[in-house]
DNA sequence: CCACTGCCTTGACTTAAGTCAAAAAAAAGT
DNA sequence: ACTTTTTTTTGACTTAAGTCAAGGCAGTGG
């Protein structure tokens, strides 16, 4: 287990605090250990604070009438979730569960609030990590209402390529059923036009690994949106 | 034209300020008048500053590759946008363009960022409007991703009836194909879906204005995001 | 080595919603 | 009041993607 002070000094939220910040932040900072699949909160519950990913991954979801799954984000480690209702609403807008045994840090609300009135640095930063939430979501309203299936896949694809920067092949760390939840779709269309891209030569699907064969198409369907 | 302090000082994101702050936010102010059909900015653009509306009407929204475009907000006096590149990436993740003859008010980002770090409760404030707007982005994405266009159009009846304060009869202050493209659909779907709802009895239709008939099945085909 | 479980794939079918084209209705300009 | 233009509606057709059901494959544990 990491020391808690090292964990929070590497979170982007708290970049550039002072060695004095670091530790107001941490005398705040309750730890919390979860084994995989736990609930941590539900949408509509009353939230009280908010919470980073020390070690294992998270995934923040809403849930339709049936009871099917749209995954709004994965988190990992030195991620900050939950904060939404921290500064407006009070109740949280969709659910969280851990996919892995994890250790969060959880982060009381009035505690945050003072620190944050007294750390311009801080509420910036802050402003910084909704600002780019607020990016990403604005992504996926985008591929939902303008992309099809295809067109999501390939943007996640290259987003992925970036991320873990390379261009002949990607590794998925989620499986095929969550990254369809993830997408917007179901498991069995996923699989579909993952079997489509390899008859096309895009890809070449080995379980979690996903061949590259040709990246610039790849970029062309993300942008068009569309296969054809 | 209303005077810029009262304008600044109705605005939901300068709530609570004293005079003195009021004044600072004022000074930093740059008046922008737009005729209708202006753009004001394109996604990919760079960022100096945000905007408050001070009077009209703007649509925020993305634009796919072949053209057709998905409106993702419709902003009206008091309202913000085009915050977040203010606080992370610095270029606009959308386009905006007015709807009416507007009146703007300019905000460069350096002063604002100088008067956000001078005053904890304009941080506070932001982050509350960020956070709303993410809280919205999450609504946005559950409608597009689990449930159909009936249900979609439901949710914004009953979202209209709360806003309007009433629950016999709401006025659409858009076109039915601004409406369109901010369900994520297309006129003609609209059209088609508003034709069923009235055999169905839950609406009557007449131009602008939506007499609701049904108010507690709306709510219901707004929660199950499906017809029937 | 085999049964069990969870995950992924495939097939046949249905359906919501998009496209294209044209008519009808409303709004706006002269 | 009468064009002209924009918005909305309707019809016929296509298609992307969902549903349901069955099989296959892989990894775990007895």
């Amino acid at each position: 287990m990491k020391k808690i002070l090292q964990i929070i000094s590497d979170a982007p939220l708290f970049n550039g605090l002072s060695e004095e910040q670091l530790n107001d932040v941490r005398q705040i900072s309750v730890d919390k250990f979860c084994d995989k699949g736990k609930t941590i909160f539900l949408e509509g519950d009353d939230c009280n604070g908010f919470y980073i990913v020390a070690d294992g991954k998270v995934k923040i979801y809403k849930v339709s009438f049936e009871g099917k799954e749209h995954i709004l984000h994965i988190y990992g480690p030195g991620n900050p979730f939950g904060e939404v209702p921290v500064f407006a609403g009070r109740k949280f807008p969709a659910n969280a569960q851990t996919l892995l045994k994890s250790h969060l840090l959880f982060f009381p609300r009035t505690g945050f609030v003072d620190l944050i009135s007294k750390n311009p640095s801080l509420a910036l930063n802050m402003l910084g990590v909704l600002s780019m939430r607020l990016r990403q979501f604005t992504v996926q309203i985008e591929n939902l209402s303008l992309k099809e299936v295809p067109g999501r896949l390939a943007s996640y694809l290259v987003y992925l390529s970036q991320e873990q920067g390379r261009t002949d092949v990607v590794t998925l760390n989620i499986s095929k059923g969550q990254l369809a939840s993830l997408l917007g779709t179901i498991p069995e269309t996923l699989s579909r036009i993952l079997t489509k891209m390899n008859q096309q030569h895009l890809i070449d699907t080995s379980g979690r690994n996903i061949i590259l064969k040709d990246l610039g198409g790849l970029e062309d369907l993300a942008e068009q949106g569309k296969l054809q």
